[in-house]
DNA sequence: CAGTCTAAAATTTGATCATATTCTGCGGCT
DNA sequence: AGCCGCAGAATATGATCAAATTTTAGACTG
């Protein structure tokens, strides 16, 4: 499914099934304190960006936002600009905002960011890491490995997504951790084209190597796994970009 | 000055002068397309944190703001919402909103990724900087050394940053200048802090290295100056900060 | 009687929406 | 080409409601 979220006035708000995103949230969770709305379409936002539910190049409208989550203009403009900081989106010079497109030069500097946090991520990672979570990270590796071969992109954008950031969580580095995160959304939606164009088969896979590093707490070696693992998967963006930019 | 951005109701809006914000904006630059207000307002704040004139622990309130800038609080949440992205700001659990208090912790990690990027911004400028430029730098840091030792600290912190953007802007790489940009924002109330409390005698100023690098074009000697100004500014700031955390 | 703990009222602040206004780009018309 | 005018969209406001904090008043205890 391909979500249009641009055309507003789709679904003329009625007093019919409002607050899609609020209710689910509440339900899912009686104790969670009833996230704001600008919270919910916030992370509704943010993971279709992560997992390439959106091409680059494609509009963002406002109205067309708050139409599909049935929520108001103020909370998804809140989104929007939270989002546009982060880079996952752009706000071009007419106001309007779009999902960024990479060009090479881009690329390159994200490979550099990431391979300077992210690698000392691992790093530290390695340093603490307690065996219960190497066995959790093994577990979402084999549902990595089984998405890849069923050729179930999302599946896979899902599990490489969560395998970096239960890791990174072991690091205790909250402004690290963040940074990483931050230019996840930048590269997401290429990502998705890759796999749409090559599928899944050739997909890297450095996680076995991470995680032998990672079983014997060696901080250097889950290093050196962590920098093949973040330059295999630009190399691999790279290949779908334009050569000018 | 200190402004005090709580406590709404302070001037009940009145017919009076609306939107001080945006005309000033607009008189400054006739040709200018006419700034959204959630832009002017997140300019505004920005300088302000960045500055030190918001120090650490102070609350902030949309209402707050609103009042002050006379802007709506639509724009103002945008606004509020973007530097918390960005760490200029944090987003409590009462959902309200404070400048952050650094950390230890916090500050190390900073260090680490300042070091990253910045010293990489300095390295890539030096290969492509002009003798202008460097001329231009050179200005700015004799500007910096008249604030300095006139104990003028909002003039130290507003020339260092007005040198250090003018540098990276040189390196074109916006993704990197961006990342940097962000970081800034996180130690400027701290910063203020440091001259509040020592004065700005014994600021460090590791710039006539670097600029005698730059016009040597030595990318490494502009590296390696780069990074003993940044572990020299981190420090200053790691000695007013709470042993703890 | 002083101290203090608590419940209710008052106040502050945040969240959201509906609506009015302004901007932008497009297409037709001269 | 240059000039309307229209439709889609972004921008901005103020009203309204809800949540959280502070204040107040009273009751209970030692």
């Amino acid at each position: 499914m391909h979500w249009t979220l641009t055309q507003a006035g789709w679904l003329r708000r009625r007093g019919a099934a409002r607050n899609v995103v609020k209710n689910a949230a509440e339900k899912s969770a009686p104790s969670a304190p009833a996230l704001p709305v600008h919270e919910t379409v916030y992370q509704a936002l943010r993971a279709r960006v992560l997992f390439g539910e959106m091409t680059p190049g494609q509009a963002v409208t406002i109205q067309g936002i708050a139409a599909a989550l049935e929520a108001g203009m103020t909370p998804v403009r809140e989104a929007i600009r939270r989002l546009i900081s982060e880079g996952a989106l752009v706000f071009q010079d007419n106001r309007r905002v779009i999902v960024p497109v990479l060009t090479l030069d881009d690329l390159e500097q994200l490979v550099f960011v990431r391979k300077s946090i992210e690698v000392e991520l691992a790093r530290r990672a390695a340093r603490q890491i307690s065996p219960d979570l190497v066995q959790e990270l093994e577990q979402i590796d084999a549902a990595l490995d089984g998405a890849i071969s069923n050729g179930d992109v999302a599946g896979y954008l899902a599990q490489n997504h969560r395998f970096h950031t239960a890791l990174y969580a072991q690091a205790n580095a909250p402004v690290l951790t963040d940074q990483a995160e931050r230019l996840w959304l930048r590269f997401g939606p290429s990502l998705r084209v890759v796999c749409g164009r090559f599928g899944t088969q050739n997909l890297p896979d450095r996680h076995k190597e991470l995680l032998v590093a990672l079983s014997r707490r060696d901080p250097e070696a889950a290093a050196e796994a962590m920098a093949q693992d973040i330059d295999q998967g630009m190399e691999q963006i790279a290949a779908v970009l334009q050569p000018n930019g």
